[in-house]
DNA sequence: GACGCGTGGAA
DNA sequence: TTTCCAAGCGT
């Protein structure tokens, strides 16, 4: 009985206060039988894997106008993809948005399969995308869990096992609330319930549609839920960043193609290691024989360890780099273009 | 199952 | 300032 009084709560509270956003066909088109665009939904799920709506939002608008079908992207050459998504983080999103793309257009005729198996065997389409994409896009009954459904399944029971060992517990609570009734309507109301309502911090549990059901609220602390396993800390590590310049144009590197920025322009750098590099040392990595001089340094935070670049900056020439323009530098992941913004200014 | 993999905003 | 984290995936 309470299973689908939860329902009909939550899914009457998404008709009213669905969030409207680029890449969503609102409650009222979907009762007209109107879906969203596989293509769009597929890439906002994908940008916004860990990853805010605000910060996704820009990069969602400029590829959709850039690249209006997957066959577009598809046809796309890596750098340009690899440019547009510097900034965004998680680059082997990127790489394997890429090959999902050519595989769509190669394997599928430019139609993305509409059966969650055949989305789940493409690139970059893990349970929960398929799983997201199958509902929202194409209306299959699907099981959609995100940290958003984690923590509101883990709130709605009280789950006592901590994540991350608790995710089979609730991923079977959340499949038993599933049903063929407006099943994309119900994971993304779902979603926006834990986005707006049911937050990490300070859950607004008086106007949550569904406070009654809620075991968490019920214990007087729905915010310490979901329970959490302790993590370790994150390591330190350093590097040395060179800033050559040409003129105008500064010099680039392409990095590996696998790894932490993998595919991603970048300055040159020496290895990154958990001592400070001493100027001997630091020159001695250079990436050319210049007048170095040290400029400083800046920090940056990665998921699992926080990295201080030590800044050397030098006029001349080298072989091996890639000139760039100072005002391209917006190709740059987010740490390589502080580094160089602090290089390039900096008069130490 | 654990780990590697970015970023910028909020508290 | 520091911590936490936001619609996970691949290995």
């Amino acid at each position: 009985m309470t299973a689908e009084t939860l329902r009909a709560q939550l899914l009457h509270w998404y008709d009213a206060n669905a969030r409207s956003l680029p890449w969503r066909t609102g409650p009222a088109e979907g009762a007209a039988g109107v879906r969203s665009d596989p293509y769009r939904v597929w890439l906002s799920e994908v940008m916004l894997q860990q990853t805010t709506v605000p910060h996704a939002t820009p990069y969602f608008l400029k590829f959709t106008a850039r690249w209006p079908t997957v066959s577009d992207l598809a046809a796309a050459p890596d750098e340009d993809v690899m440019a547009a998504w510097a900034g965004l983080g998680y680059y082997a999103r990127a790489r394997n948005l890429l090959a999902c793309a050519r595989a769509v257009a190669r394997d599928h005729g430019g139609v993305f399969p509409d059966t969650e198996e055949g989305l789940r065997g493409l690139p970059g389409l893990g349970p929960y995308t398929a799983a997201a994409v199958g509902a929202i896009a194409f209306d299959l009954p699907t099981n959609v869990v995100d940290g958003n459904v984690e923590r509101v399944m883990s709130r709605l029971f009280a789950v006592e096992q901590p994540l991350p060992a608790g995710k089979p517990e609730l991923k079977r609570l959340a499949g038993a609330l599933v049903r063929d009734d407006r099943p994309g309507d119900w994971a993304q109301a779902l979603m926006d319930l834990g986005a707006t309502i049911c937050r990490p911090k300070s859950p607004l549990c008086d106007r949550c549609p569904v406070a009654e059901h809620c075991a968490a609220l019920a214990t007087g602390a729905p915010d310490s839920f979901p329970r959490k396993s302790a993590k370790a800390e994150r390591p330190h590590r350093y590097g040395v960043a060179y800033v050559l310049t040409r003129g105008d144009e500064v010099a680039l590197v392409r990095r590996p193609p696998k790894g932490l920025l993998g595919g991603m322009l970048a300055l040159p750098t020496s290895e990154w290691r958990a001592e400070r590099w001493s100027e001997t040392e630091a020159l001695a990595a250079a990436p050319a024989d210049a007048p170095w001089r040290g400029v400083g340094e800046v920090e940056h935070g990665f998921t699992h360890f926080t990295l201080t670049l030590q800044l050397l900056r030098a006029e001349g020439d080298a072989g091996e780099v890639i000139w760039s323009p100072r005002r391209d530098l917006d190709a740059l992941p987010s740490v390589f273009l502080k580094a160089a913004k602090a290089g390039l200014t900096n008069l130490l």
